[in-house]
RNA sequence: GGAGAGGUAGCGAAGUGGCUAAACGCGGCUGACUGUAAAUCAGCUCCCUACGGGUUCGGCAGUUCGAAUCUGCCCCUCUCCA
C-alpha cells in the first residue's frame, strides 16, 4: 500500500489544497512542516496524532520541520468562542524549551521558532511586505473569524492568520518547505499561507489537514476528568496514560489504533475481528494502550504501567505486600496524617473530596473503600494500628481512584 | 463619540422586590448493571457534622424590614449610527 493510501485508510486526511498531494506524498523528498504554539511545556495526547503523521511522512522519505510558535504564541490562535489569555514571556520561553527537548527526543524533528524571523520586523514593513497581499474581506470570510464576529475578537487575534501565513512563506523561501500539515481547525490559517506564497512568489505550496480526533459523542479526544494527558511522564505517568487508553469507548478503539499506532493494516484488521467476536477480552484496547505507551515511554514504561494495572485490578489488595502496594501506587497521591484522624478529614486532605460534605455523601453512597473494605461510617477514624504493617493505609474512591495514606509520628 | 441590548453557578439558559442557594439542559462525580467499555436507570453537583448556619447572581456604593431583581457610578461584551 502506498503512503497516501495508508494515510487515507487510517483516516488521517480530511482536506487537501490540491489533488497533486497524493503523488507528492507517494514520491517522497518533500520538506514539510507542522506547527504548535507553546501553550504548555509538554505536548499532550491531543497533539500526538498530527505528530505521528509527521513521523509517518518522515518514515516515507520526507523531511519534517517542527515550528514552535514563539511569535504566534505571544498573540494566540483565535478559539471559536473567546479570546485567549495572554501568556507571560517567561512562561512562553519555558514552554519553548520544554517542547523542543521533548520533540527532539521523541521524534527527532528539526525545530524552528517563528519568533526568530518576526521579532525584528517593523510594523511598517509588516504592512508593506505582507499586509498589502491580504484582503480584509478574505480574512473576514474565514470560518474562525466569522464565528467570532458576534462575541468579539481583538485586532491581535484577528491578525494571527497573517503571522502563520508569514511562517509558511518564510519556510518556503529559506528551507524549500513546500507543504504544511495540521489539524482541520487550522485550515483557514494554512490556506492563508498557501495564498500568500502564490501572491508574493507566484509559486504553489501544498497543505492537507487531518480530522479532529474525537470521542464517540464528538468531543475532543485526549482529556481525562478535564485534565490533559501529557506526553511527559513526569506530568502524566505511563500508568495513567495506559489506563486512559485501556478505557476508550469500544466504538472508537479501532479508529484510534489506526491513528495512534504503527500497527499494520493486517494487524489492525485482525484486532477488529477479535474485538467484534470477543469484546470482553479487550485485545484491541490492550494493543492500543501497549503501542502508545511503549512509543512514548519505552518498554520499561509499558511494563511499569502493566504491573500497576495488574496489581490494582488483579484482585484483593489485602493479598499484596506493602512493598508491592507502594510500587503499584507510587503515582497515586500520597498523604501523611496523624493516627486518629477522622475519615472525612482524611478524604479532603488527600484530595479525594473537595469538602467534608462531599466526603460524607460519598461514604453514604458506598463509594469509599479503606484497605480493601467498603466503609459506611463517616465517624470512623484512621488508626495506625489498622494500617498495613503499621505503615500505610489505602483509600479507594469509586472504582479507580486510589490514595495512599501514611502516618506521622 | 452617540443610541440600544446584555454580563446569573464549569458551560448554555430561566428568574426582574420576599414562596430563590437560584428552574431547566449539558457537562462532572458516585451507585446499580457490565468487560476497568457504551447504553440505561438512580443519587449528588457553593461552603459548613446541618430538619439549621454561612457566603453567592460583572465591581463598588445606595434604597428597603427584605435585592440576582430597584437607584447611582465604574468595568466588560454585542448590535446599529457617526
Amino acid at each position: 500500500m502506498q503512503l497516501f493510501d495508508e494515510l487515507k485508510w487510517r483516516g488521517l486526511i480530511k482536506d487537501m489544497t490540491s489533488p497533486e498531494i497524493e503523488e507528492k506524498i507517494n514520491k517522497g523528498g518533500m520538506t514539510f512542516y507542522i506547527g504548535t504554539d507553546p501553550t504548555g511545556d509538554s505536548l499532550h495526547l491531543g497533539h500526538l496524532s498530527s505528530f505521528l503523521i509527521a513521523k509517518r511522512l518522515k518514515d516515507g522519505g520526507h523531511h519534517p520541520i517542527l515550528l514552535i510558535g514563539g511569535a504566534t504564541g505571544r498573540i494566540g490562535d483565535p478559539k471559536p468562542n473567546a479570546e485567549r489569555e495572554m501568556k507571560s514571556i517567561a512562561e512562553i520561553e519555558h514552554n519553548i524549551q520544554g517542547l523542543t527537548e521533548q520533540v527532539t527526543k521523541l521524534f527527532g524533528f528539526e525545530v524552528v521558532n517563528n519568533y526568530d524571523w518576526t521579532k525584528d520586523l517593523t510594523v511598517i514593513d509588516f504592512f508593506r511586505e505582507f499586509g498589502k497581499y491580504i484582503n480584509v474581506n478574505y480574512m473576514l470570510d474565514k470560518d474562525i473569524i466569522r464565528r467570532r464576529m458576534d462575541t468579539g475578537i481583538t485586532y491581535a487575534e484577528f491578525s494571527y492568520m497573517l503571522l502563520q501565513a508569514m511562517d509558511f512563506y518564510h519556510l518556503y523561501e529559506t528551507k524549500n518547505c513546500t507543504m504544511q500539515v495540521a489539524g482541520s481547525d487550522q485550515w483557514g490559517n494554512i490556506t492563508a499561507g498557501v495564498d500568500l506564497i502564490r501572491k508574493k512568489l507566484g509559486k504553489e505550496a501544498y497543505a492537507f489537514t487531518m480530522p479532529l480526533v474525537t470521542d464517540k459523542s464528538g468531543n475532543k479526544f485526549g482529556k481525562s476528568e478535564g485534565n490533559a494527558l501529557w506526553l511527559d511522564r513526569t506530568k502524566t505517568s505511563p500508568y495513567t496514560m495506559y489506563q486512559f487508553l485501556l478505557n476508550v469507548e469500544d466504538e472508537m478503539v479501532i479508529d484510534y489504533l489506526k491513528i495512534f499506532t504503527f500497527l499494520s493494516k493486517e494487524e489492525i484488521e485482525a484486532l477488529e475481528v477479535d474485538h467484534r467476536e470477543n469484546p470482553h477480552l479487550r485485545h484491541a484496547h490492550k494493543a492500543l494502550a501497549k503501542e502508545v505507551v511503549t512509543f512514548l515511554h519505552g518498554e520499561e514504561g509499558y511494563k511499569e504501567a502493566l504491573k500497576i494495572t495488574d496489581t490494582l485490578f488483579g484482585g484483593d489488595i489485602k493479598e499484596l505486600t506493602v512493598a508491592e502496594l507502594k510500587d503499584g501506587l507510587k503515582d497515586a497521591p500520597h498523604t501523611v496524617i496523624t493516627s486518629g484522624t477522622n475519615i472525612c478529614d482524611v478524604l479532603v486532605a488527600c484530595g479525594a473530596c473537595k469538602s467534608k460534605r462531599e466526603a460524607r455523601d460519598l461514604i453514604k453512597g458506598n463509594s469509599i473503600s479503606l484497605n480493601g473494605e467498603k466503609i459506611n461510617d463517616h465517624e470512623l477514624t484512621l488508626e495506625v494500628d489498622d494500617a498495613f504493617d503499621r505503615e500505610l493505609s489505602i483509600i479507594k474512591k469509586g472504582r479507580k481512584n486510589w490514595y495512599v495514606i501514611g502516618f506521622e509520628g
